[in-house]
DNA sequence: ACCGGCTTTCACAGGACGTTCACCGCTGAG
DNA sequence: CTCAGCGGTGAACGTCCTGTGAAAGCCGGT
């Protein structure tokens, strides 16, 4: 889950590890009526159950963690740092709320409190998430041949769609938004699939590739995406060397291709 | 994974508006000590001159705002979606909290409050911002006829790229960085490789072979990489003697070699 | 429950890259 | 001048990375 879908179209996904079960019980009385969707659960889930649920935010009471709060809160944010993590506790002393906050929790509430600010903190800490993936994709960008139009969700040649499947589309308008600046693998999977990249994961380059293959169906006489070894992508609009299809000695849509810098 | 995407955190930029010149001194005086930018007001600025200021984050008491409050923090948040907003007020209602979040503040903070949990929670709001808008920082360094651009992870001459490696490029943008000093071998290779140099170990030596072979091949009559024997190496753009190619006596060119340093 | 498309995983092959080695030329000190 | 040590050079080798095709898993729609 990514970006662009998630927060406005769709009630957001949360997560509720507590045990207090008098608050929890509010809590969801009060969701009931939204369109948010929440799991609730008096022990901590597993990172990769976690990470399997697709998540936009997580309330966590640290107490219920024990010894390991720490290193849990830690490995959680770590593992998926597109998720929103509101701490939710007991009496707390200032230094405990203050290491959450630096291992990477978004908020930190003080029981007892209202369930109608825990939601709006929940709120604002995806929407301040979601804020900056929305921007990105508001306009529709022109790279060599290709347009991409975020509002259709698709890339198109001459007006042809490509056909792009979600992640493939989501692949494409990543490389496209960082301008041509090279993209590290696992960045690229972070942004796209919303989590850290497992060692060895190929993903991203079944990726590429199927995206590489729909771009010289319907654009050949241009690359588009570049390998930079042991690193990563990398977009950017050239036309094919050997195949100067207009007027061979100077092509000129090679002004367009370079037009970036 | 070293070195280069290693976003050295760049302070904070922060204002605060606040009269509480108590809680102001104290707060001024923990920021003393970082990096961070800060500017203390005790009115409310105007929101373009905010805007003007490339904020990252404001700490606002809403009570200084008077009557309009919500409707400043609502144009503040709307003007500067990316702008981190945390409300540090005294007693605040439920309600209150709930609206000033809604409207788009990322935090709410009650005092009293310790500076030291504030500091936390600004950087907790600003930290995810802060991620993406790092990797923006594309400087790209003028070096004779030699152009790095960390965002390509590529150097060029003449708009032409020079193929570097990874190995290739790093040591070259870590030579490019100490800005004419020289690098012992122990230190590039530390700095480059990751890890303690073994004693015999010839890699660096191989790598500047490469580079100067590279170098040579796309910018002759310029000198790069200079040996110092029994220390390390040494990077600075330099005219080659023998071979002044515009004037003779005073290589305009010269000038411009030099003029990083 | 079935089906089709999408995603993930796997195995393999080719190749780019990094490391190491041996040899030679050069530097600097006595 | 001479020598020991340091650095330059080219090539061989092994490793790891990426491209690729296909099979297996997953999900949504029928």
């Amino acid at each position: 889950m990514t970006s662009f879908v998630s927060t406005q179209a769709r009630g957001i996904r949360l997560a509720v590890m507590d045990t207090d079960s008098g608050f929890v019980q509010v809590l969801v009385k009060r969701l009931e009526p939204t369109d948010w969707h929440h799991r609730v659960s008096a022990v901590p889930l597993q990172v990769d159950t976690l990470v399997g649920m697709r998540l936009d935010a997580v309330v966590l009471d640290l107490t219920i963690v024990g010894n390991q709060g720490w290193s849990y809160l830690e490995t959680v944010c770590d593992r998926m740092p597109g998720l929103g993590v509101v701490v939710c506790t007991g009496r707390s002393s200032l230094a405990q709320r203050v290491r959450g906050l630096r291992l990477g929790a978004d908020d930190w509430v003080t029981k007892p409190c209202h369930p109608e600010e825990l939601i709006a903190r929940v709120e604002a800490v995806v929407r301040r998430r979601t804020r900056d993936a929305l921007r990105q994709e508001a306009s529709s960008r022109v790279i060599g041949e290709l347009e991409i139009r975020s509002e259709h969700f698709q890339a198109f040649v001459a007006g042809a769609s490509l056909d792009l499947t979600r992640r493939e589309f989501e692949l494409l308008q990543l490389l496209a938004g960082a301008e041509g600046r090279v993209l590290p693998r696992e960045e690229i999977y972070q942004r796209v699939w919303g989590y850290a990249m497992a060692r060895g994961d190929r993903s991203v380059d079944v990726f590429v590739r199927k995206l590489r293959s729909k771009l010289e169906r319907s654009s050949p006489g241009w690359r588009y995406i570049h390998t930079h070894f042991g690193v990563g992508y990398r977009l950017e609009g050239e036309p094919v060397a050997g195949e100067p299809l207009a007027a061979p000695g100077v092509p000129d849509t090679g002004a367009v291709a370079l037009s970036h810098a």
